[in-house]
DNA sequence: AGACTTCTTCCACTCTCAGGACAAAGAGCG
DNA sequence: CGCTCTTTGTCCTGAGAGTGGAAGAAGTCT
């Protein structure tokens, strides 16, 4: 199949696109429910996107006591990718327009074995995705990076946990390779737009999503659109001190909330505890799998072992502290707390609950909601290929 | 005269009076070059604010190479006024519509004598401003308040230092006694809509004001608009821990911001400080004034003395931490000092800088300055006479 | 079957707006 | 002073956007 080139070509016809996207198949007479536009207006533009290809019919509606309505949807041809680059694994999925996943891969990969490594498995994980005839390309693809973006060039910059990343041109590199458009975001900024497109955060305009991996970042989203930032490393949490004359952190100072809990550094203290014959059910998996993981220390705490309870609850006060302070400032309307150590749960959650429900001022916590995300791993991908369709959703 | 009372009837006028009222009077050609309307569609919305009475002919423009231009500016015979209620004093000042002060008077005053006093004393300084014959009558107003507005009814939410002002309908009250169209805001962010509109800020879009005064706040601009957050509580930076198991704070915990620098902790370490016999020159002090405030010490430090150098010092470190943790956040462009302790002038500021640049990543802090205010007392109140005029003129 | 709803299409009419033509008013130059 | 060139203001026409009414098509419900 060809792909779609087509753009919209007023604002019209882009919030059409989106509210299709957004709520599915769509009869005229309920997009123009939604959208304030004479009969006639709407649809001359729906006739028009039909035209463009983006849009095609789909069959009749059901009648709401009169007529029936001829249904229109985005077109089913269309395909996204969402590409979430993490530090330690990469997931890949392909989406139709409408945003759902149709396919999903997750592959293990150090990112730091730099652009052209990652692009190439990258790349090969989308073909394989194609191989299996649910796409016979993509008309847009959305990627993550965990770091620092120039978001307008797609362009990570200073990334500190991605040596041989910095200026590399990775929208205009994977643009080239897949023939399509491109966007490149922070992987934090994506699970954001994740969780708002299909997530928890769906109803609120002003939120702050947490997302606690390898590092901590934190996705800032005003008015429904994320906010990136001067240079576009708003939301860089993780050098944030929790503790006044802590650990040794990689960034050169001392006490970051990253050097006291984080993926990284839950993983050095379950290896410590399990040496210092803290915690048996440690030691055993220590033992078999030669090192320790947060996934690790989950199970264990899940199994009851009390050391591994207090690291997280030691964890979720230290992050506590500083969401608390970020609360103050920011005055979110909710709070999303995802990424690869939400396996650690509840526990976590709590923690993080009190400390900031005891330090911030009632009025910012009052009707606050601190929440896990509910799309997990799929939450970066979603936002991906929610980054893309927003971009090309908008006229040209 | 009679009050205007016209407002734009669409975007495009209401792009005109913004230009007006930041450029000053302009010839037709000039706003032409600035937003991008035909000659002809330009002309028509011009004469139509013309005939509002909204803006006047002003004369001739120098020739630009060709044909002389006519000059069209806001009504010379508007008046807006802006009222800054602190903690502890009150600015009132008159401004005509392109806000510039016409006349200002400032009065102690304890907001926490209640509204009605409070309002008396204002309507007062109002009544003196238009004896003066700087105006007639007001056009509109913009209020300051020391705490959490609730924006859209301009109703102060549960503000710690005001008590007897909590759900009191103030935009309202106001807009009965004053006979025209009030808007009420946080005091920290009419600062910050100053320093934007006249200030140090006037080509930044994402920055940040911090206020220390009597407490300490923090004016959030986003995208060249302020940021209020869900219940109108953001930018409440004086609760967030600066210091574990700190000092014990009037909101119910310890260590917080306030509780360690603030105009009100640093006149009780002055005071501490004259009583141990650490700094001669604020025992005087203290002996002739029976009270210290920051101003003593200000001047105290300025005359040399090593205790109150240090007392800025540790402030401005204690700042500087937090400020350092939403430089992290928010990545700003800007951050401005303000409030009634810039008096404490550079050595506050170097020690919050060296915090800063020393905590925060180098990409947030590269190129970011840090800077005081550039207008001090006036900041609050040209914001304010910018918070009415941004509402009257946009389209109804 | 008939009355009522809902949806779609068509059409006439209004409004907006851009851009060209032209006149008015100035600058610069010889 | 006269000429040319530039800039500004005004007028006019035509294209396009958009509204709302009317009528027909396709349903539901009694």
């Amino acid at each position: 199949m060809r792909r779609m080139t087509a753009r919209p070509a007023n604002a019209h016809q882009a919030r059409l696109l989106k509210l299709l996207r957004d709520g599915g198949p769509n009869s005229r007479a309920q997009l123009g429910d939604q959208v304030d536009l004479s009969r006639s207006k709407l649809a001359v533009e729906v006739d028009r996107l039909l035209e463009t290809g983006l849009v095609v019919a789909d069959g009749l509606a059901a009648s709401r006591g009169g007529r029936r309505s001829h249904n229109v949807r985005l077109n089913p041809d269309l395909r996204f990718l969402g590409v979430d680059i993490g530090a330690t694994s990469v997931d890949v999925a392909v989406t139709n327009a409408e945003l759902e996943i149709l396919g999903h891969l997750n592959q293990p990969l150090d990112v730091r074995e730099g652009p052209v490594a990652v692009f190439e498995q990258v790349l090969s994980m989308a073909a394989k995705l194609r191989a299996t005839g649910l796409a016979e390309g993509f008309d847009g693809a959305g990627i993550g990076v965990p770091g620092p973006v120039r978001f307008p060039e797609g362009v990570p910059v200073a990334p500190p946990i991605m040596p041989g990343w910095d200026g590399f041109p990775v929208r205009e590199a994977l643009s080239q390779e897949l023939g399509c458009p491109v966007m490149v975001d922070n992987d934090v900024n994506l699970m954001a737009m994740g969780e708002q497109h299909a997530g928890v955060a769906r109803t609120v305009a002003d939120y702050l999503c947490v997302k606690i991996g390898t590092g901590i970042g934190c996705g800032i989203v005003v008015g429904g659109h994320v906010y990136r930032g001067t240079t576009g490393s708003a939301g860089d949490i993780g050098h944030i001190q929790a503790v006044p004359d802590g650990r040794p952190c990689a960034c050169g100072n001392r006490g970051c909330l990253e050097a006291h809990f984080s993926g990284a550094a839950l993983a050095r203290d379950a290896v410590e505890a399990a040496q210092q014959g803290l915690s048996p059910e440690l030691a055993v998996r220590l033992e078999t799998h030669g090192a320790l993981t947060a996934a690790d220390v989950a199970a264990a705490a899940a199994a009851g072992d009390a050391t591994c309870l207090d690291l997280i609850r030691e964890g979720g006060t230290r992050t506590g502290q500083v969401i608390a302070g970020l609360v103050s400032f920011f005055n979110p309307g909710l709070v999303v707390i995802g990424g690869g150590v939400t396996g650690l749960g509840h526990t976590l959650l709590a923690a993080i609950r009190t400390q900031v429900y005891r330090q911030s001022l009632p009025l910012a916590t009052g009707n606050l909601p601190i929440v896990l995300g509910e799309l997990g791993p799929t939450a970066g991908v979603i936002g991906g290929a929610r980054l893309i369709s927003d971009h090309l959703f908008s006229p040209a």
